[in-house]
DNA sequence: CTGAAAGCGCTTACAG
DNA sequence: CTGAAAGCGCTTACAG
């Protein structure tokens, strides 16, 4: 039932008449061979349908050609985005991508998560956004995998970084609701406490309202979970307030379309009595109606750049730790 | 601990005061052990903190435990699903699973992408909904890597089959709008042709046609793409014939999206007017409104029976083919 | 119940 | 420009 035996690089070496150290060589190129030798190496090779063994190699490189990118949930747009991304550079370069999912609440917890992938051995990590604990990150490091980390500061901890310039996206959102709008009482429903990409975001609305001379207004700020069912309960809060917001600004687009969801059950009518904005744009964001006023998060185009930082650092580069911020960018639909 | 020399099971075994060999089954389990020794290796594995080499077992055991998902399209919100049902399983199981995109038009082909993953030895494979060639199936199953193909037939090819019962869901589908809700002309918005799931779901609607005594209005059929711009596309179409459908019926919720906006922006009144529905139930399908009457495409069940099937043939199952079909359910909501 | 040793299939110093 | 051989870190017959 199994093929027949698989060829190895002895078989490809008594073919082509030449030792099996040649064979290795023509195949990496890490030394010269003569140009006749050569070719009938890798004549033989396309012959017998030669591949090299991954674990017989592996063994003896210590490398495994494959990264690992771990993020909170597999299903969420903005991480399927990140993967497409950073598998379409890592394929060209041979390398295999394996993307865990470590659910923030619920499911195999990141520690445990990250145990499974440093005893694979993975040649790199980029790790998406996370609370992830300063311990967690040494061990990655401590292992030799390299890690790249996604949307925190390059302060926090061990390796490289690549985040979009969050902060200053949501600062120009709200300093539009406020300003131009005339916007008054600008609420936020944020995620998880603690849990980024929540602090950076928060921290843009801070600003946009400290430039206006105004302040944050306490009861309508609300913390809950980066999802449609968060969005709900969040909005159902705000809008319960002893005196409601006129705009609410969402930690992401999901929980912005939770909160349209409470809006229209309520009969709110959005953007004329309700303000609603997300951050992300995901696809939904401009399915729903009306279609989300938002900030673009360039998750491919960030998993992109965090490829090539990793694939960098596996060549070699052993130069100090960087941060690569990539910028960021409004979307105004109807929703505001 | 700084990345220094990494653990073997040497230094297990000298650790212990016993042989690798004992390391070794007391890891594995596969032998008997007297309680002290083992409780002296589990201790020394503890506290060394040791993880065997993957790549040294590997090579051992000629087993990679990896396994790997390819799909068209890994952003589609469906593969996401599989992708997640795959991997509960396979982690719980101490399987890597490696998820792999393989475009229909456009970026690395099948051929290609089956290549690489053959070459790096994976356990099994799973291949999602293709126009796949025998050959390249006739490849996999040669290479001794398992198969499951998902959304074909068991007769087309080596490997065991998942797949929902389409052609089923679609029939009760279409069967509720022709009867219970008097639909009357009822229209159908496909895909690209000769793609799955296009063949399956169309068949579907011709057989709830058919025992409503009545034909397919081959006017109000048009063949697009399986997006939201194939939906406006054909969703105008269908509102520019000479006479216009009451209900349209499309291949899936991306599509269906696409024929809400055309409808919006004409000032159609869905269902009032036109009535709309969808197939697969992605997130977004409860995210529009009015919110999409459509049939739920159990993905991520599927991506689990896929998981236990592949699993189990790992584990030395050597029966004949098997075929998985699970059932469909339709969901009424607002749009039809 | 336990251990010594062969060998999985590569890559790469070392040698010519 | 080329080859013989060591060795990567495991698992598993084989032996006691």
């Amino acid at each position: 039932m199994h093929g027949s035996r698989r060829v190895k690089i002895v078989d490809v070496a008594a073919a082509a008449g030449v030792s099996v150290t040649t064979v290795s060589h023509v195949i990496s190129g890490r030394r010269p061979v003569s140009a006749a030798t050569r070719a009938r190496v890798e004549d033989a090779v396309r012959r017998l349908g030669y591949q090299a063994d991954p674990s017989a190699r592996g063994l003896r490189t210590q490398r495994t050609d494959t990264i690992g990118l771990v993020v909170p949930d597999i299903t969420n747009p903005f991480n399927t985005e990140l993967a497409a991304g950073i598998q379409a550079i890592a394929y060209a370069r041979g390398l295999l991508t394996v993307v865990c999912e470590a659910p923030i609440t619920g499911g195999p917890r990141l520690p445990a998560v990250l145990g499974q992938l440093t005893a694979r051995r993975l040649d790199g990590i980029v790790l998406g956004r996370f609370g992830a604990q300063r311990a967690d990150l040494d061990l990655i490091a401590a292992s030799g995998t390299r890690l790249v980390r996604l949307g925190t500061r390059i302060a926090d901890g061990p390796g490289d970084v690549v985040r979009g310039a969050e902060t200053e996206g949501m600062r120009e959102l709200v300093r539009y609701l406020a300003g131009e709008h005339g916007y008054r009482r600008i609420g936020f429903i944020g995620g998880e406490t603690g849990v980024e990409p929540g602090g950076e975001r928060y921290e843009g609305y801070r600003q946009a309202l400290a430039e206006a001379g105004r302040t944050v207004p306490e009861d309508l700020t609300v913390w809950t979970g980066f999802t449609r069912e968060g969005g709900r309960a969040g909005a159902a809060r705000l809008l319960d307030a002893a005196e409601p917001p006129d705009a609410v600004v969402c930690a992401n687009d999901l929980i912005a379309i939770g909160a349209l969801d409470v809006a229209r059950q309520r009969g709110v009518h959005v953007p004329g009595r309700l303000a609603v904005t997300g951050y992300d744009d995901i696809d939904a964001a401009s399915m729903v109606s009306p279609a989300l006023t938002t900030v673009v998060n360039p998750a491919r185009e960030i998993g992109r750049s965090a490829a090539r930082l990793l694939i960098d650092r596996l060549d070699g580069d052993d130069g100090p730790a960087r941060e690569i911020v990539l910028t960021h960018q409004v979307v105004r639909r109807a929703s505001a």
